[in-house]
DNA sequence: ATGAGATTGAGAATCATACTCAATAAACTG
DNA sequence: CAGTTTATTGAGTATGATTCTCAATCTCAT
């Protein structure tokens, strides 16, 4: 299986590199400071175990296993931390489970914090791609949800569109 | 957890028992009929085990784990056979997995054994209901589905638009 | 009927995830 | 700031879902 292909994060790109680092640096402490509020709001203590899932969260480029999260932070949180403290986000909100894939789970942060997306997945390779679309699109698939909800006695609360197919790079 | 309520398959109810009878034992027939067809087709057999595992998903209100399904079908058939013959019929496109909840894979039939729907995820209980929705709006959804797949260089294949929130039961 | 290949049963093996408990760190109290 | 309380961590073990192994059995084409 392919490994997950490098992709946009859903911001605004920057565009020269020294405004980059400044955005990329205000978002992430902004970010940070997000996080850090929500936990304090819900008296959960942002401890560095938690710290470092969120920020490695926030730096990858789509969902990520507790596997791979793992890789990614190093032997410096043991795995049964990492299971314990994306259970603690995911109660906290910070952190959404995406189950896409045969048996493992991915994670990625809340919308509140990432932004409102769709997904495409790859029925080749297993990857979950995020898709950002237009206003205008997005108000279609609102109403439709609002519609679709309201004929089946439901209450929505979020929706996301998933798309199933090849990406560019099984085509 | 509250268990699966019961809801409608989504195909014409009949009007009445005698009617119900004919029409619920003529889609059993065809629909084991198509399945048969596409097994052949690809030239896996249509034993005894994949073929109870077909009728009960047939007969089943919602999609199903593979414990679910060895309950439903008793021990006739041991789990590792049961999980062989889910997988030979994923792979066949006659049964679609749906990784809903927490590790437990549930297995619905694929839509063209059961039409194409959507689903309705209730965020308390962990439901997952189908719901059918109208010519009308499943024609913006395939126009937005295409939309955005082309936007992102991706061939689409299939959706499912997932909504989030309370089922009826749980607000 | 017969042989080649597919399928099954029963059990053990694997993998992701959850739990346990002693050690440690953070927040609180005065 | 020292002492106390409570939450969190590490390391290891346990659990539960799914997959694999291999000998026995069944199917299909001859």
């Amino acid at each position: 299986m392919r490994q997950v292909p490098p992709h946009l994060p859903p911001r605004a790109r920057p565009s020269t590199p020294l405004q980059a680092e400044l955005n990329v640096e205000g978002h992430a402490r902004q970010l940070e400071r997000q996080v850090e509020q929500r936990l304090r709001d819900n008296d959960i203590r942002y401890t560095r175990g938690r710290r470092v899932v969120v920020e490695s969260l926030a730096e990858s480029d789509g969902p990520r296993s507790a596997a791979e999260l793992s890789g990614d932070i190093g032997p410096s949180v043991p795995l049964s931390s990492l299971y314990r403290s994306l259970a603690v986000l995911e109660q906290a909100g910070v952190v959404i489970p995406h189950h896409g894939a045969r048996t493992i789970t991915r994670y990625e942060l809340a919308e509140w914090l990432s932004g409102h997306h769709h997904h495409l997945v790859c029925s080749n390779c297993g990857f979950v791609e995020d898709v950002e679309i237009p206003e205008s699109q997005e108000d279609q698939v609102r109403k439709l949800v609002e519609d679709i909800s309201a004929a089946a006695a439901f209450s929505p609360n979020g929706h996301a569109l998933e798309i199933e197919g090849l990406c560019s790079q099984c085509t």
